[in-house]
DNA sequence: ACCGAACCGTAACGTTCGTTACGGCGATAG
DNA sequence: CTATCGCCGTAACGAACGTTACGGTTCGGT
C-alpha cells in the first residue's frame, strides 16, 4: 500500500530490478506476477516486498522509473535562437511520435489505462503528468515565443497546443494501444512530423507577417 | 473458449444480461467477476457459461453487443444533398465526440486496451473495427464527395480522414482513458466541433474555388 | 574470525475467482 | 397430471497468485 521509494533515491540494483519489471510489463502486460519479476530480476520476492511494499508499489515505482528515463524534448531559449521555429516544432513532433510508438510507451500506457479503470491506483495520473502534460509544459513556451516574435497568432495557448497534439498524433496512439499492427518507420515519422508542422503553421501563422522560414 | 452467440441472434433476455455485464464493466472495469454479472443480471452462473462459454466469451459478446448499439453517424447521399458539407462534418464531429466521451465508450475502450496487452483475446481489434475504422468508412465517402463537388482538395483520402480525426479528438480520448476528470458539456462539444471543422476546411479547402458556406 | 544486515531461493498460507455440480421451481407439452 | 426442459440460487472444487515466513549465503565492518 505504502510507497517506500522516492523517485530520486534508487540503488543501481533497484534500478536493475525495475528494468526487469519493465521488461516483464512489456511481455506480460498487467498479468505480470511478482514471481515472474523476481525471476527476471534474479531477486527474491521478499526483496520486492521490502523495497516496494506491495504489487501496486512495484508497479508505481516502475512507471515512475520509466517516466524519469523518458527524454522529454527540451526546448530552451538558446535552442529557440539557434534553430528556426519550424525546425523546433518538427523535431518535437518527431521525438514525440517516436516515444509514443515505442514498445515501452505502449506497455506503460496500457497498464495505466487499465488501472485508471479499476480506480485502485493513480497510475493514470502519473502517466498523464509525465506524458501529455509534460509535453504541454515543454511546448507551450515555444508557442508563446513564436507568438511574441510575430510568427504565430493565437489566443489560448493550451488550445493551440492541443491542436498541435491532434495534428501530430492523430489516431496513432489509440490504434497502437488497441493492438493495431502499425509500423512507423523513421522516414514516415519524419515525413509526418514535417507535414503536421506545416499544417499547424497554416492554421496559426500570423496573417500580416513574414512567413516562417521565408 | 468458444463463442456461442452470433451477434444477430440474441434473445431479449440475453440482451438484458449483456446490458448488466456492460453496467458491471462500467463500474468495475476489467475486475468484473462472473458472480457480479450474474448478480446484476439476476441469472445463474450456469446460464452465463451455457450462453457464452467462458469469461472471455462473455466479454466478447458484451463488446459486440455494445458495438452493435452504437449509432455510427450515417451519412448517405440524401443527407449530403440536404445538408451542406460543413454542417455534415460538424454534426459528425459532434456525434463522435459525444460517443467518445461517454462512460460506456470509456469503459469499453479501457477493457479493449487491457486485453490488447495480454494478447489473449481480440477485443482490441473488435473495438478498432467498430470505432476508428467504422468512422473512416462513414466519413471517407463524404470527403470524396466534397472533393468531387470542388469544395475540398486532397490526394489521399485516408490521410485526410486521419487529420480530421486529430483535429476533432485531439487529446480527449487518451486523457479520458487515463482517468483525467474531463467534463465535456454539450456546448463545449458543439463549439469545438465547429472549430475543428473550420480548421479542417482551412487545411483542405480548394484554393481556386468558392469558400464552403459562402 | 565473528557479527549482523541484506538478500536469494523456496516453501507455505490464505484469498479470490473461474468453473462445475446439484437441488428446486416454474412453464410447457403430451 | 406428469415428465421434461430451461433457469435460478448456492455450494463446492481447483488453480493462480499475492503475501508471508524461513533457512542458507554473501559481504562489509570490527
Amino acid at each position: 500500500m505504502t510507497i517506500h521509494i522516492e523517485t530520486e533515491a534508487l540503488t543501481d540494483r533497484q534500478k536493475a530490478v525495475l528494468d526487469a519489471a519493465l521488461a516483464a510489463m512489456m511481455e506480460e502486460g498487467d498479468a505480470l506476477t511478482m514471481t515472474s519479476v523476481s525471476r527476471r530480476a534474479s531477486c527474491s520476492k521478499e526483496t520486492l516486498y521490502k523495497w516496494f511494499g506491495d504489487r501496486d508499489g512495484l508497479l508505481t515505482a516502475t512507471v515512475r522509473w520509466q517516466a524519469s528515463k523518458v527524454n522529454v524534448p527540451i526546448v530552451d531559449k538558446s535552442t529557440l535562437e539557434r534553430k528556426s521555429l519550424t525546425a523546433t516544432l518538427e523535431q518535437f513532433a518527431k521525438d514525440w511520435l517516436t516515444v509514443i510508438s515505442s514498445d515501452t510507451s505502449i506497455a506503460l500506457n496500457r497498464l495505466a489505462v487499465s488501472h485508471a479503470g479499476s480506480g485502485k491506483t493513480n497510475l493514470g495520473s502519473i502517466v498523464l503528468k509525465n506524458g501529455r502534460q509534460a509535453m504541454g509544459r515543454r511546448l507551450e513556451p515555444v508557442l508563446e515565443a513564436g507568438r511574441e516574435t510575430g510568427l504565430l497568432t493565437f489566443e489560448n495557448t493550451d488550445e493551440t497546443f492541443r491542436t498541435f497534439f491532434g495534428l501530430v498524433l492523430r489516431d496513432v496512439q489509440i490504434r497502437l494501444l488497441l493492438g493495431d499492427q502499425l509500423k512507423l518507420s523513421a522516414a514516415e515519422i519524419s515525413a509526418h512530423a514535417a507535414e503536421a508542422t506545416q499544417q499547424f503553421f497554416t492554421l496559426y501563422k500570423a496573417t500580416n507577417n513574414t512567413k516562417p522560414e521565408g
